[in-house]
Parts: structure tokens; C-alpha cells; sequence
DNA sequence: GGAGAATGATACGGAACCGAAACAAACCTG
DNA sequence: CAGGTTTGTTTCGGTTCCGTATCATTCTCC
């Protein structure tokens, strides 16, 4: 990064995006459910129920209902770990990567304008 | 804005402001509330329910609701027009200024970290 | 001043989410 | 192999949010 944003600037690049989000078709993701797929996406794998839940500081459930309406929408897939048959691997899909793609060229994209 | 960020400068961005927003206490505002709330201190007086749902493209009672549950937060609070007194406006609040540059100043101590 | 338009709030039924607790399945350990 | 631990899911009661439709108030304009 070439330099720390103002918080004018942030402020606005925060608002655009959000209200992009708001204006496309796709149902907006909680800040939850959002920070649930950027860690599956961003971080190294495995990714687990437990370790996330242990990431974001929330409980288990809140992990498993972000999978359940996450992989509803297409976005994350589960697999059972067959060296430890308890854990679910979260996978990655095409159609997250396609989400996540969209979202980051849209963030830069608007970081252009300010 | 000295350059545009790269896709994956903006996913880590979003992931590490959004990982933050689900780590501290204060509630989550939702994709629209957040939307709401940035729109009415960035943009020029004055708002009405009716403005922001044209902004947002979404209708009233999402407004209304927005409104109350961030008025339930004392982010913002409303006023009727004496003008014409069908009319709400929202006014800006002192906590929401505070919630508003904690934002701020979160998102650029982040952008610098990248 | 009365009819219709405009504005925001409310009612309604349905869906999603929350935290806490209970649960099922798989593992581990003595 | 039996008891306890770990992992993820489900259940529970309660809250919030959704979109549509309806309502109450205020304004406009003849």
C-alpha cells in the first residue's frame, strides 16, 4: 500500500460499497457471514468449524448457520475429514470464487474514484 | 487517493475490518443499516425516510426499521419537518460521529497494515 | 373545505439469526 | 472396551428482519 487512507477517504470507500452491495441482485451477507468466507478464502486451509468459530471469537453455531446459508447460496461447500471423521473441511467453490472476485475488483475499482 | 488497490489488497482489507467489527462488542449493523448510517453523514442534509429508500432502492419500512434499530443505538435520531410535517429527518447524533470515526480511523490503521 | 396525493409508520406472516443447552457421532485413553 | 473428550449439529425460546399491504397524518389544489 502506497499510504494509509484518511478516514474521509475510508469512510467513503466503505459507503460505496456498501451501498453497491445494497443495489446488486445478490443478498447481502452478514459481517459474520462475510468474514466467515474472506478467512475460508484468504487463509491457509483446513478450515474447520471449531477453528473458525475460535477466529472469529463466536460460537460453533453461528459458524454452522454461516455454512448452511452460505453453501445455500453456492459460496462455501463442507466436506467430512476422513483422517478425523468428526471435523468438516469448509471447501472452496467456483461460484465463491466468482463472488469474491467480483467483490474485490468492486472495492478496488471504487477506491479509484476517491 | 494515490492508487487503486489490488483485488487482493481490497479482499484483505474488507476481511480485516470486517474480522475486527465481529470481534468488539458493539452489535453488527447490517449491509443496509450501515449503508443507512453512512449515507446520512456523508451526504448533505436533509434525509428523509423517503430519500434514503430512493437512494437505497429499497422501500420504506426498511428505512423505518433501520431508523429504529440505530435509534435504539443512538447513532442517529429524528426530528420532524416543522415545514411540512410529514416529512422525517434524520439528524446526525454525537455517538454516531464516534462510531462513525472509530470506523474511520479502523479502516485506515488497516489499509496500512497491507 | 373536501378529494386525492404524499409521507412515514404499523400490521402481518414468514424467514433468518442469536446464545445456551442438549445431542449424536467419532475419537482417545487407560 | 468403557468412560470421557472432542466435534459439529440440532433444539429451544426469543429477537430481528423481510416484503406487502394497510393505516394515520399532513399537504395540495381546485
Amino acid at each position: 500500500m502506497p499510504h494509509r487512507l484518511t478516514p474521509a477517504q475510508s469512510m467513503k470507500l466503505w459507503h460505496d460499497v456498501h451501498l453497491a452491495q445494497v443495489h446488486d441482485d445478490e443478498p447481502d451477507l452478514s459481517v459474520r457471514q462475510m468474514s466467515v468466507l474472506l478467512t475460508v478464502y484468504l487463509e491457509a486451509p483446513p478450515h474447520t468449524v471449531r477453528g473458525l468459530a475460535a477466529k472469529l471469537k463466536v460460537t460453533k453455531p453461528v459458524i454452522t448457520r454461516a455454512l448452511d446459508s452460505m453453501g445455500k447460496l453456492g459460496l462455501v461447500s463442507r466436506r467430512r475429514d476422513d483422517k478425523d471423521k468428526r471435523n468438516v473441511l469448509v471447501q472452496r467453490t467456483v461460484k465463491g470464487v466468482l463472488y469474491l472476485e467480483r467483490l474485490g475488483d468492486l472495492i478496488g475499482q471504487t477506491s479509484e474514484t476517491m
